[in-house]
DNA sequence: GATCCTATCTTGCCATTGACAAGATGGCAC
DNA sequence: GTGCCATCTTGTCAATGGCAAGATAGGATC
């Protein structure tokens, strides 16, 4: 496509990933074929091994990709806590693919350094926007508690609408839907 | 096993559902073959085909035997919101290949009637069960946005617990934290 | 400018898998 | 006893992941 620049084929390391999370955003995980990938970007099918090593390898990939998307779409959500709850859904079903993959630690290589230290840094940004949570219950308050409150409430929102889990009555805007539900944990 | 009864070769249907449910509870949905099922029933590679068709037959019928046993399990919970929150976070990691199936509609047919009715029996006992949340907010309360603000909670503290997404400090004891985060939205 | 070097990609191959077709086997109804 | 049907087996095929060995190109070195 964009003739950027290339070695032989062109960007085809970038090329893979695309394709992989249009495959697995349309049709799961499961369905991913490496071969498919390679006749989708035009090259053998033994091409994407020497980028990516094996499967594995490449959804490794993709998911470092995901947690440093995460951290950003998390970033320009702003300091409020309401509208980081809303950015984690709608970066659940805009980057559905890599979502999926993120936390599906069977799938790829969540041990490898590079997913660690993308992991950690999402994670930072989620905590930071987690602080403002007031805390409830009459109590001191456990800020972990709060924390992992607030993460649960808005991964299992985005994870119950990814499965088609829910309701249809919610309409098909992600957004607005789970606005109402962290309001019940944030007001 | 047990020589209950038989046909040809034993109660080869519960017995392949019985080994998928442990090759996914140990090494994920991905890593499920049906011809490792077979040699590990001690059947033909082609045996399972008779009972379930395909692998998406195979894994219907564990989502069918997943959201039954869930149904089951929130009603020995007993009334307490609390404790159905609980039991629906230790259901996830005791029954981890069934929660992961049932939530994954794209690894088998989620449209097929067994499903809609098993799905649908697991749901009412959970809209039940969530009936008693207080409402929040000084509005009046809209009680289907308490009731997903409820599930999303724990639907996402469990799948956090089995991606391994939470941090060590939590410990080992999926019930005594997933109390004191559902507590955040209940008290 | 020629040569080497390394990253990139290709061709060829093999074991495994899911799925299908056709046949064998055994219990059960009648 | 005979036919019937659910259950299971054997045989086969295309597709896949992964490995090994070779081809190709672009740049570095002299």
């Amino acid at each position: 496509m964009s003739p950027t620049r290339g070695y032989h084929h062109g960007d085809l390391r970038r090329a893979l990933l695309d394709a992989a999370a249009e495959v697995i955003g349309e049709s799961g995980p499961a369905a991913l074929s490496l071969r498919d990938l390679a006749r989708r970007a035009g090259v053998s099918h033994a091409a994407p091994a020497h980028h990516f090593g094996d499967k594995a390898g490449l959804l490794t990939a993709l998911a470092v990709q995901g947690f440093d998307l995460l951290a950003q779409t998390l970033r320009d959500a702003g300091d409020d806590l309401l509208a980081a709850g809303v950015a984690y859904v709608d970066f659940a079903v805009r980057h559905r693919a890599h979502f999926e993959v993120m936390f599906r630690p069977d799938l790829y290589r969540a041990d490898a350094a590079e997913v660690r230290a993308a992991s950690a840094r999402a994670g930072d940004v989620l905590r930071a926007r987690v602080a403002g949570l007031p805390t409830r219950g009459g109590g001191p308050g456990d800020p972990g508690r709060d924390a992992l409150a607030a993460w649960s409430i808005v991964h299992g929102f985005a994870t119950l609408w990814l499965a088609g889990a829910l309701p249809d009555r919610l309409g098909d805007d992600p957004r607005e839907a789970a606005r109402a539900v962290i309001r019940r944990l944030v007001d």
